[in-house]
DNA sequence: CTGAAAGCGCTAACAG
DNA sequence: CTGTTAGCGCTTTCAG
C-alpha cells in the first residue's frame, strides 16, 4: 500500500505537502506550487496510491464516510436508488452507514448516530415525517453546524431545510407525459387516480384540461359502471402502479378489457407493472440515477463546491393499457 | 464521545488494560483479570462507549469496512437484504461498501476493489457466475489469504467457497409448506413450475408424491386446456410470485377463477403477490433476517469466532390463491 | 496481571 | 510555498 511518506519520498517532499497537494479543500490547496501540485498528483497516480480513509478520518475527528436513509423497501425503487448510492460512494472511495425504514424510530436512530458520528454527509429521503419539529429540526440543526445534506425526491414543496440540495424526479414532467400521451391517444375522458400533487398538476397540463380526480376505489368503480361513454374507452392516469393495478382489477371484473375498454398508466415501472395480466403502461423514474447524483452532489458540497438541486426527467414506457 | 482513556482515567487504569478487556480476541483476554474486566465492561457500557473503529483499523493496518455485493434490485428483496446489511453494520459501527449489480463487470470490480483494499469482510450474493473460475478464484484466494466472507443464499450445492460462511433461506423447507399445503387442502392433482431445483423437491417431500414438473408457459396452458380433472381445482406451486402470476394471467384467459378452479402458490412474496386481480398465497422468505445475520455472522468471523452457516425458515403468507 | 510507550497514516498549526 | 511537529484513539510489544 502506498502511503504519502512513500510519495513524499519519491520526490524528496514532506509528507504534508503532499497531503495538501491531495486534499480537495480549496482553501488549503492555493498553498501549493501549481508544478509540485502536478508532480504530485501524476506520483499518485503512478504509485496507485489511495487514501487511507481511516487514518485521514481519525485524524480528523470524524467518522468519514456517509449516511444513508431510505425509506422501506416496498419495491424495487429503493434498490435502485441503493445500487446508484452504492456505487457513487465506490467510485469516491466513501464508505456508507446505510439505513432503512419506514418509521420515525429508524429515522431519528438514523439522526442521532449521525450527529454522533459526524459523518462526511447525509443522504435522506424526504419522508413525511421530516416535518415533525423534532425530526426535521434535527436535520436543520445538523445543516446549521455546516452539515453536507442531500435530500432525495422531495414531494414537499412547502418544506425545505436550508443548505441542503435537492435530488429527484422531475414529477410534474412525469405527469405531463401521462397527460399528452392520452391527448395524443384522444382520450375522450381522463380521470387521475391518486391524491392532489405534482403529477395531478403535471397530467392535466399535458392532457391539456383540467382532469377530474379520483380518490377510492369506489369512486374508479362507479365510473366504470357508468354507461355513458357511448363506446368510446374510460382513461385513467394513476399516481403508482399499484393504483394502476387496481384500476385493471376493477376493469377485469367488469369484464371490460385494458388497453381497449379501459385505458390506464401507472407511475414508477415497478414489477407490478410487468407482472398485470395486461403488462401496464407506466412512467419510469431512473432512481438509479437519483442514487448516483446524490452522491455526486454531496461529495462535490464536501469539497466545498456550490452544489445546484438536481432533477431528473422520468420517461413514458409504453406496454398494453395505453 | 468516550474514549478509552476515559474509562481508563474513571477506573485508574491503563488504556492497554482497557483496550485488551473490551477486544473480544480470546488469546488476549486471558490477560485481564475477570474482576477487572467485568468493571471495565460495566463501565464502557454506562459511559456509552462506542469504539472509534477508524482508530482500530488505523492501528491493525487495515481498512476498516464491509464490502457487500448484492444482484441487481429486480424486486424488493434486495433492498430488505440491504435494509438488513445496512442495520447490521450500523449497530457493529462497520462502513459499508455497496454495490448492487447483475453483471460480470460490476463483480470483478467490486472483487478488485475488495481485495485492493482490504476490507474487514466481504458479504457477497452467490450469482451463477461466481462459478466462472476467474472470479470464484479471486473469492477462493481472498479467503485463502484469510479473508472473511459471507455468502448470500447459496443455491449452489457443488460449489463452496472454503472457509466462507453461508446465510441463507432453507429454500427445501419453503418448497414443502407449498407441498404441505396443498396436501391439507387434499388437491388431487399438483404441478410445479420452475426449474429442478431445491425449492421443487421440498414441494414434492411435502405433498408427499412426486409431483410433475413444467419448465413453460406453453406446458402450464396445456395443463389449464385439459378437461379430465372432473370439476377439482388444477393446483401449481411455482418457483416464484412471477411464474404464478403467468399461472394467473393463463387462469384468467380461460375464464378460470384463482382459489377455485386453479389454485396457485408463488415464492418471494414479492410486490406482484399482493397486486395480482386475485393477490397470492405466497412462501416469504425473510431476507431482512438474512441481511442481518450476514453482518453478524462476518462481524464474529472478524473477531476471530467460529461460526456456523446460517438458515432462515420461511413461512407460508396465505391469500386468495390457495 | 497491569503499565508505559511506540506508532499506524494522516492533517493542521505553526515556523521558516 | 514548504517543512516541522504534534497528535487523533487504538493495539501491541515489552517491562515491571
Amino acid at each position: 500500500m502506498t502511503t504519502l511518506r512513500d510519495i513524499a519520498e519519491e520526490l524528496g517532499l514532506a509528507v504534508s505537502v503532499v497531503s495538501r497537494a491531495l486534499s480537495p479543500d480549496p482553501a488549503k490547496s492555493a498553498a501549493v506550487a501549481v508544478a509540485t501540485r502536478r508532480r504530485i498528483q501524476e506520483t499518485a497516480v503512478r504509485m496507485q496510491y489511495r487514501k487511507n480513509t481511516a487514518a485521514a478520518a481519525l485524524r480528523k475527528g470524524r467518522n468519514i464516510g456517509i449516511g444513508v436513509w431510505l425509506p422501506e423497501a416496498r419495491d424495487r425503487l429503493v434498490g435502485l436508488i441503493a445500487k446508484g448510492v452504492g456505487e457513487g460512494a465506490m467510485r469516491e472511495n466513501l464508505p456508507l452507514f446505510l439505513s432503512i425504514g419506514y418509521t420515525e424510530d429508524v429515522f431519528s436512530e438514523f439522526i442521532r448516530m449521525s450527529s454522533h458520528y459526524a459523518h462526511s454527509g447525509l443522504i435522506s429521503y424526504a419522508a413525511p415525517f421530516i416535518r415533525f419539529p423534532e425530526l426535521g429540526g434535527e436535520l436543520r440543526r445538523y445543516c446549521e453546524r455546516g452539515g453536507k445534506m442531500v435530500m432525495l425526491s422531495c414531494y414537499f414543496e412547502d418544506f425545505q431545510i436550508p443548505g441542503a440540495v435537492n435530488v429527484g424526479i422531475d414529477d410534474e414532467y412525469g405527469g405531463f407525459l401521462a397527460g399528452a400521451h392520452f391527448r395524443e391517444l384522444a382520450a375522450p375522458e381522463l380521470f387521475f387516480f391518486g391524491v392532489e400533487s405534482k403529477r395531478y398538476r403535471g397530467v392535466c397540463r399535458g392532457f391539456g384540461t383540467p382532469v377530474p380526480r379520483l380518490e377510492s376505489p369506489e369512486q374508479v368503480a362507479a365510473v366504470l359502471d357508468r354507461n355513458d361513454s357511448g363506446g368510446k374507452p374510460f382513461a385513467f392516469a394513476a399516481a403508482s402502479d399499484s393504483l394502476a393495478a387496481e384500476i385493471q382489477r376493477l376493469a377485469l371484473q367488469r369484464g371490460l378489457t385494458p388497453g381497449r375498454e379501459v385505458l390506464m398508466i401507472g407511475y414508477n415501472d415497478s414489477e407490478i407493472a410487468t407482472s398485470q395480466p395486461w403488462p401496464l403502461t407506466t412512467i419510469r423514474q431512473d432512481m438509479y440515477q437519483v442514487g448516483l447524483q446524490a452522491v455526486g452532489a454531496l461529495s462535490s458540497m464536501v469539497a466545498g463546491e456550490e452544489v445546484k438541486d438536481v432533477l431528473i426527467k422520468p420517461e413514458l414506457i409504453r406496454r398494453t393499457t395505453a
